[in-house]
DNA sequence: AAGTATACCTTGACAGGCGAGGTATATTGT
DNA sequence: ACAATATACCTCGCCTGTCAAGGTATACTT
């Protein structure tokens, strides 16, 4: 059984960040990696994650260019910002909070 | 700053089955002992407590009767089902599950 | 020619959280 | 005496994030 969304919810942002962390990216390939290291525990519907994307942008979290692929299907690229790294940071820092918080009410 | 409710959702009615694993207890109570477990950095609203409750009433993992309080305002009190506890174990379990997952995208 | 993989996107429905509003009783402060 | 605060419950309607369902287009495999 996959982890219900309710409890990814508040994380998808701070998950699609830490991918771009080292390196910009794409939708699709976030998605595929995201299942592999999770082992398809954790899916970003694809509806989900442009709806995401689009609101990183709009924050100003990440911008977003589209690949010069000479074949194959286009590539739109993200790439964080320094605003974006921040809030990865802030993002992070509220997790291990929250988790410590929950797990102190769940005996 | 306290916790983000969307890292809670999904976490509300765990929590609130959580203090009624070992007695019976009524909203507003359990609202004051999450807040005083937390430092007040989890609190559950209370349109989103009697909300869950409801819904938690109707799935059958709890019930509820009135307090015959001779004093004071009157207190619905609630009581977790078997049906409750197996729920409880299975959502502690699946959030044991969904902060492994997390932690392991959060570079 | 059909199927699968890659790669993107939009729309509309749904569920949970919660601000804002309401009711009623008891205690404390001035 | 009266106001304020604490206790204790409740409903309505908005907002936000998820996602099923639908769509487009290219490339490779069978």
């Amino acid at each position: 059984m996959s982890i219900a969304s309710d409890l990814l919810r508040g994380n998808t942002d701070t998950i699609i960040l830490a991918s771009l962390v080292e390196h910009d990216s794409y939708g699709y390939l976030i998605n595929k990696e995201i299942m592999a290291k999770t082992e398809a525990q954790i899916e970003l519907k694809d509806a989900t994650l442009y709806s995401a994307f689009r609101r990183l942008e709009k924050e100003g979290l990440v911008t977003t260019y589209w690949g010069n692929e000479d074949v194959g299907a286009r590539r739109r690229y993200y790439s964080i910002t320094e605003k974006g790294r921040e809030a990865y940071g802030q993002n992070k820092a509220e997790w291990q909070k929250a988790k410590q918080m929950i797990d102190s009410l769940l005996v």
